[in-house]
DNA sequence: CCAATAGTGTCTTTGAGACACTATGAG
DNA sequence: CTCATAGTGTCTCAAAGACACTATTGG
């Protein structure tokens, strides 16, 4: 019995030869603005689902990306223009029935940017927009994206509970009503004052800068805070918000 | 302008006409025996890495699998026998230099089983064993395995934390020692007896189904223990062992 | 003064860590 | 009795919830 060698078996495979399902990566970035949570979306330009709203995302380019990370950061980069944020791999989804032009996996990513507009990264402002959470049940999305933000948005939720993720929605320096406002509408509940300030002090990861205008130019000035290095990881062994 | 409508473009779309990554499904399957975490390995058939040691896993079916989820649960059943265990996918690793083929993804799954001699259901003894987490260091693994093994294995450990999923690695009935053990085992270190009770206790997740022997035939006779419905699915909100 | 926002004091409750203690069986 | 394993009593400590209180600004 004869066997091939590795060598020989790598020279005449050729990855055509099997019905292999699509791969894509999404990416659903949200930001916060006046006071709601907002997701990137944008037009779609080709079929399918042509001129349908969508997550940005899009195929390997298996010459320009090193992984698929940097698929999902190539894409967040084009949409806004904003490098090095947070950015998380949620999950992947593959089935028969998510694309019409057969089986097909998305590995699903979300990013977390302060607000920017839009037009200052794209041709056309039809290209991208920030579409509110609760304006979305609404629209009707291409693929299972609709979804795929469902998941996201879950994760963004369990996870503000027990780490600082809101840290990266805001402009810095901030103050801790801001970050508090940030906690809350990423957890979708009111959290309690005091119970918010102990906890994110305590933890010493912010680092105070000043003392800046209330919100709406009335009130007591508060302080200003910074994130200490590398306090965006830090993780708190108890859930917070009950 | 004419523009070519979406049942068009469905028709003479092929997916063989564009570059796309290989795209595989893994599964870390762990159990506990004789004291020791164990996750399964088979042995590749099939270059590349001919005979070297892997997880199971491979490609999706597109005819049998509904979706990716049901590609991980074909390969548990095949080498385990096992179905209705808890399956979770851990994470998807895609890049450039993970396969001699090129470009390729693989999502990873885990599953933890009650221990159970692999030779019932597969023909050679080779073909599966189960290998203990402290030899696996001194292994060469097919591909990246052997990351996506410490991948999964953080995965177990940060979870046991926080949930009770150590309860998916013991036959029933079992003792509250046992389960310490198992979570123990999982979680790499040792737990303080009665805080351990006491969170498992009071969250109400267990009956009694009454009196077994101690382990190794000595001492007090436990009280053994099943979980009750759903109780698998709870989530503690602090996590334990500091 | 008032309104508005920022920030504190302090009591209660929950649940983990430590660790010594008691309980029940086999020999 | 002793040894081994199962299970409890109870004190301390960390941190969240509740909520009333004080502080600092603009008008």
């Amino acid at each position: 019995m004869t066997e091939e060698t590795e060598r020989q078996y790598l020279n005449q495979y050729n990855i055509k030869d099997y019905e292999s399902p699509l791969y894509s990566v999404d990416i659903a970035i949200f930001t916060l603005h006046n006071g709601q949570l907002k997701v990137l979306l944008v037009e779609r330009a080709a079929h399918p689902f042509k001129h349908s709203r969508a997550l940005p995302g899009g195929f390997v380019d298996l010459h320009i990306d090193a992984d698929i990370e940097a698929t999902a950061r190539r894409k967040l980069v084009a949409k806004t223009g904003v490098d090095a944020p947070l950015l998380e791999q949620v999950t992947t989804v593959g089935n028969a029935s998510r694309d019409p032009r057969g089986w097909s996996v998305t590995t699903l990513y979300m990013a977390l940017i302060p607000y920017a507009p839009t037009a200052d990264f794209v041709d056309t402002v039809s290209e991208a927009i920030w579409c509110p959470m609760e304006e979305l049940k609404e629209l009707s999305l291409a693929f299972d994206h609709q979804l795929l933000i469902e998941l996201a948005r879950e994760r963004l939720k369990n996870k503000t509970a027990y780490s600082v993720l809101p840290l990266h929605v805001l402009e810095r320096p901030f103050t801790l009503s801001q970050l508090q406002h940030a906690f809350e509408l990423l957890m979708g509940k009111s959290l309690e004052k005091k119970s918010f300030r102990r906890r994110i002090l305590n933890a010493e990861l912010l680092h105070q800068v000043g003392e800046g205008v209330p919100e709406g130019g009335k009130g007591r000035p508060a302080g200003l805070y910074e994130p200490s290095a590398g306090s965006e990881r830090h993780l708190f062994v108890r859930v917070f918000g009950d």
